[in-house]
DNA sequence: CCTATTTATGTAACCGCTTACATTTTCTAT
DNA sequence: ATAGAAAATGTAAGCGGTTACATAAATAGG
């Protein structure tokens, strides 16, 4: 069933029919009416694929996650589907598990399919294979990257500064009186390095030049922060800083165990901060307000205004 | 840029180069040659927004979660995304919230982008409007349903037993000695009357005839399941059993703080279990195959197989 | 009452592809 | 060399909408 079909029912043409679906454009009252009755009665619903063809817009667009499972990645997930569901637009979700080709394969099939914008949450260090593509297919299809590397042209920016985070986290020890603190890096995306960044920072501003033979370098998840600990305790801490609060609830697991007098502070300040003993004192990185402040810039963008090139969040400390 | 710009580059017909792309019909290797080095001087990238309105498929699917922050739809949602990716297909992520009204909301804009499918991830307990809607609904394009209520008409299902899980879960507990269950659901799905379900058969049948008055209902999180402990443990109580791991943590919170002496188990077997001290025990529900199942049933239909009407999934005990 | 506008409607071209069908070219067998 | 079959190619008609433009109807002004 189509638009000729309706037009038939309506007794009008199919421009008509288009005029009332869209209320565009000029349309008597009467055969406003008859066109209404007649897609009641036919229960029509016109294609989108077909209008997106003419209109240039699908109102679709692409979300690239790197771990949907991680509740980072789901949360953000969670806030730009709310928000872009509010405008209209639906979002195809693409969880690349950090892979570049699956990430450039994603952002083909987004443009191929004519996805009205695409954001890309998280991105490896940068220097990646798909930053050069990057940059050309910014300049066909709008872009906006939530903590990724940002020195891509033509691409927005929504940044948590991760990196202050973990300084105020390391500040705060620090003022507690801890003397040795020790940094756990769960990976290794642009956001992961600017955390490791402010821990060596921190440090060295505290009277620790050298905070880099500090660092433990894990996976992700609780055991790899069980493991982790293993190791970092075998030499004096008694304060753990973690990227992640996956990891630190692995730390706090260890120390639980074998009754290590040491503090362990998480990232992310998830659900789990909450049901862990004792509760996990952790950055909150404003998941939400970023995911929010991306979908907005890509409205912006998409409805054609300008939008902030780079927005920077700044998260804070739960201290538990 | 479209197809005729790569005809006339490669002095054919679009004809031709539509045979090359698409590897379909027969075409000389001189024009073959000629299309090829076309396509690759040009970058050219059809569109499949227009291919879609012609072949009738999309090669997107639609997946509808209630809350995509929750580990297990987060889990499912990340196999399904990975299955379909070895398919070529594209994921339509739709978040309901649980409401019967976005749901209906996603499942029609679904039908006007022209999804080639839709898996439905949890459902209310049925006879919600939804259910009716669907009944219509599948009939136009295939749904499957994971873990949802099962009398609707033409519509797939895979479903994990939870009902069995939870009786599994009893049945040992009553087998370790314990004498005063109490179960928690946190939800209102088709699947959490299951789980209730399943605890009330189990005690019955060992001679408890009415569970039904040991069953306390909260809402979902670690908070609901500590609010609820304080009620649970002013009668006698030795074994709290969850619906779900967040709230079994929670309890388990609360057995903590106050030293009492009951044990707690959880549904889901997420990372948390291993996270808790001690580790929760819990009922394993299979994520990874029930999502691989539906996405196995999804596939065989679309490619014009018949596919079972219901796969049932069961699932073990981790005891930790 | 007639002309000038405004408003309403319809026709046809286009979006970018696929594909049935017609036509031309190439190959095979006589 | 030639008829017939097979292979290669092109033309044009969709797919289901939107929209520029032309035309017709309604309204307004003199």
């Amino acid at each position: 069933m189509n638009i000729y079909d309706v037009a038939r029912e309506a007794g009008v043409s199919i421009a008509t029919v288009s005029r009332v679906i869209n209320e565009k454009g000029n349309v008597s009252s009467k055969s406003m009416q008859k066109v209404n009755d007649a897609l009641k009665k036919l229960n029509y619903s016109p294609s989108l694929l077909a209008r997106a063809l003419t209109v240039k817009s699908t109102h679709t667009v692409g979300v690239l996650t790197i771990d949907i499972r991680d509740p980072y990645y789901a949360a953000i997930a969670y806030t730009i589907e709310q928000e872009f569901y509010k405008r209209g637009y639906n979002m195809m979700l693409c969880n690349t598990g950090g892979s570049e080709e699956k990430k450039i394969e994603y952002l083909n099939a987004l443009a191929q399919k004519q996805a009205d914008g695409v954001i890309i949450v998280g991105s490896s260090f940068g220097g990646g294979r798909a930053d050069d593509f990057l940059k050309e297919y910014a300049q066909k299809i709008p872009v906006v990257y939530i903590n990724g590397y940002s020195e891509i042209k033509d691409v927005h920016f929504v940044i948590c500064d991760d990196r202050r985070g973990i300084e105020l986290m390391c500040e705060h020890l620090l003022k507690q009186g801890k003397k040795h603190l020790h940094y756990i890096q769960d990976d290794i995306t642009f956001s992961a390095y600017q955390k490791r960044q402010g821990f060596v920072d921190a440090l060295k501003r505290h009277g620790f030049p050298d905070g880099n033979k500090s660092i433990t370098e894990t996976g992700a998840g609780v055991n790899a922060g069980y493991e982790a600990a293993k190791k970092i305790f075998q030499t004096p801490c008694d304060a753990v800083v973690c990227g992640e609060d996956l990891t630190a609830a692995g730390v706090l697991k260890y120390i639980n165990e074998f009754s290590i007098p040491a503090v362990v502070t998480g990232f992310n300040n998830s659900y789990l901060c909450e049901a862990l003993m004792p509760p996990l004192s952790s950055v909150d990185n404003r998941v939400g307000e970023v995911a929010c402040s991306a979908v907005e810039v890509l409205d912006a963008i998409l409805s054609g205004k300008t939008a902030a090139e780079k927005t920077l969040i700044t998260p804070r400390l739960v201290l538990r």
